[in-house]
DNA sequence: GTGTTTGCAAAGTGTTTGCAATTTA
DNA sequence: TAAATTGCAAACACTTTGCAAACAC
């Protein structure tokens, strides 16, 4: 499943981004942005580091990720819950969420069909158009 | 733009959801239910509340917004930035969320078109579709 | 070296909860 | 009167910030 093994491939990926690749930032981006889409907490993701023997704070990761995701690298999905998940899958495509087990699944972006997106107002862009589809129990 | 003028019409929707009729939550229901259609966070309601004189805790506001919800009279949208967003349009439609002014607005239903939404996996349906449209600056 | 980044702990948000006092039917 | 609801404050979960020490270039 993982591609691009390239020795300084995440440290290129980080520098392209304009990120300093500092050790806490390449750990991260090891486990990030490992070929894997994935969707994760902070809290997740910090966890994840620990485990790996990689000492980086929370405040650090919380940082962090924020940082990745305005360089795009990241894409933030509002679930709604009231915390922050983040997506290593910056391609468009939409979401469903599963209310019984609390996860995320990536839907194919040419799963559903969006037409007719309104003309955004005058000084406005469409930034993008997030789709989550919620699955409730039967 | 108000409808249903009637003495008894706040009493009666709180009672046909199944929702006792409280001082509180008919002061509440007052000012979300007064037929202009809003987007409010707690914290916003709280504030008007109190404004109208009327003496409500935040977190009999929390509990409220949240029974309304469940009870279908108020929907919650994913908007994403850590809050949340209670709309008195309970109606099939989409948002558009502008990231420069942070303000949430409806858009008909039929302004956009979804097709080829997957089948739900066993066990699951489709509860509801959220769409927001970000908008960004230009 | 110089400016950036880190870690920690502390503060900040937004939200929920426990429980005695009150209110509703 | 019995059961539900309220208010308050405290707890809670998540996130951000301030600043000295550490690091990258």
């Amino acid at each position: 499943m993982r591609r691009h093994h390239g020795k300084n491939r995440l440290p290129s990926l980080l520098l392209t981004s304009g990120i300093r690749p500092t050790r806490q930032r390449l750990a991260l981006a090891a486990l990030l942005f490992d070929g894997v889409k994935k969707h994760m907490t902070a809290e997740q993701v910090h966890a994840l580091a620990r485990r790996n023997r990689a000492h980086i704070s929370l405040a650090t990761v919380y940082n962090n990720l924020h940082q990745f995701t305005a360089a795009g690298l990241l894409r933030e999905v509002p679930v709604g819950h009231n915390r922050s998940v983040f997506d290593t899958n910056t391609e468009a495509h939409c979401h469903t969420f599963d209310e019984v087990t609390g996860l995320l699944h990536d839907i194919p972006s040419d799963a559903v069909h969006l037409s007719r997106v309104p003309k955004p107002p005058m000084g406005r862009k469409v930034a993008r158009v997030d789709i989550v589809i919620r699955l409730a129990a039967v």
